[in-house]
DNA sequence: TACCAGGCCCCTA
DNA sequence: TAGGGGCATGGT
């Protein structure tokens, strides 16, 4: 994909490789909005400490940020998303999620912030999720003007498990205070080094963090394409496309499903998933 | 008004 | 080791 990195931002010349509709609903990230605009679509995304502004351009879209070498690996610039969907769709499973979500690219998220932000996720809805982590950022982030960072350990180690609750995290207020305690931003750092399967081990020891939330912390932060998160909406498929009526778990289903996709499961997972979610499988 | 949501914890057997 | 009940709370 043609992009070029400026002093003030990055250039896509691409719409096809590149959808922020597509990149920020498809479940992977909540720290984002759209505004209503005059020439189409503007987003806005913050990850960590930093903010970007995208904006339609004639064939493609504008970066506004400060720190456009930051985003630019956030965004993933630099992998071959054609490649990468093409070599997919060799798989009928995955033509029209694909094909619907065309744009997708899995973003490179801050490890701190992605170990939270999925705790949170558990058995929860995308719309109370957003909720839920706006109030984190403004109630206990630095303010960057205008927007609120995310938090860091180190204050949210200074949040009671009442505070945590009163955010609205329900029964996640314990795991929060918890994992707060037991992660930290320098040691996920280290974690990086290790193989997934060692690193997914390392996570399942937090609290809060079980299979599901492991795997997208492994996909979404430590960019961990070998990996497949299943949730209630990948079991449905699963069992829609398969026929399977057994009683088979969920472990069961993410072993066959990385058995089949392997080093690009999570890419498989995230177009699967967006199109789920959306409705599009009627 | 029920049922569901990007599930996990913990207790049984 | 596997299975299942319980769980906060907002969305639909």
């Amino acid at each position: 994909m043609e992009y070029r990195v400026c002093d003030n931002g990055i250039e896509i010349f691409d719409d096809v490789d590149f959808c922020p509709r597509h990149i920020f609903e498809c479940g992977q990230i909540f720290s984002y909005r759209e505004q209503p605009s005059e020439n189409g679509e503007t987003w806005t995304v913050l990850s960590g400490d930093r903010k970007a502004v995208l904006e339609r351009r004639r064939a493609g879209f504008f970066i506004v940020t400060d720190s456009p070498e930051y985003f630019e690996r956030f965004f993933d610039l630099e992998t071959d998303y054609g490649a990468i969907k093409s070599e997919l769709s060799a798989f009928d499973i995955l033509k029209a999620p694909i094909s619907f979500g065309y744009g997708i690219r899995i973003l490179k998220q801050q490890l701190f912030e992605t170990l939270i932000s999925f705790i949170v996720s558990a058995n929860n809805n995308i719309k109370r999720i957003r909720l839920i982590l706006d109030r984190l950022r403004d109630g206990y982030g630095a303010d960057m003007g205008g927007y609120h960072a995310f938090p860091t350990r180190e204050r949210l180690l200074r949040v009671t498990e009442s505070e945590f609750a009163a955010l609205g995290a329900g029964y996640r207020d314990k795991y929060l205070y918890r994992t707060v305690r037991q992660a930290d931003e320098e040691t996920l750092a280290l974690w990086s080094a290790l193989p997934t399967v060692e690193l997914r081990k390392r996570l399942l020891d937090l609290s809060g963090v079980g299979p599901k939330v492991a795997d997208c912390i492994l996909l979404f932060g430590f960019g961990r394409g070998d990996v497949f998160p299943v949730d209630t909406w990948i079991e449905k498929m699963y069992r829609k496309f398969y026929g399977d009526t057994s009683d088979i778990g969920r472990e069961k289903i993410r072993q066959k499903l990385t058995d089949i996709f392997g080093e690009l499961s999570g890419f498989a997972q995230q177009y699967l998933f967006y199109y789920m979610r959306s409705g599009a499988d009627d």
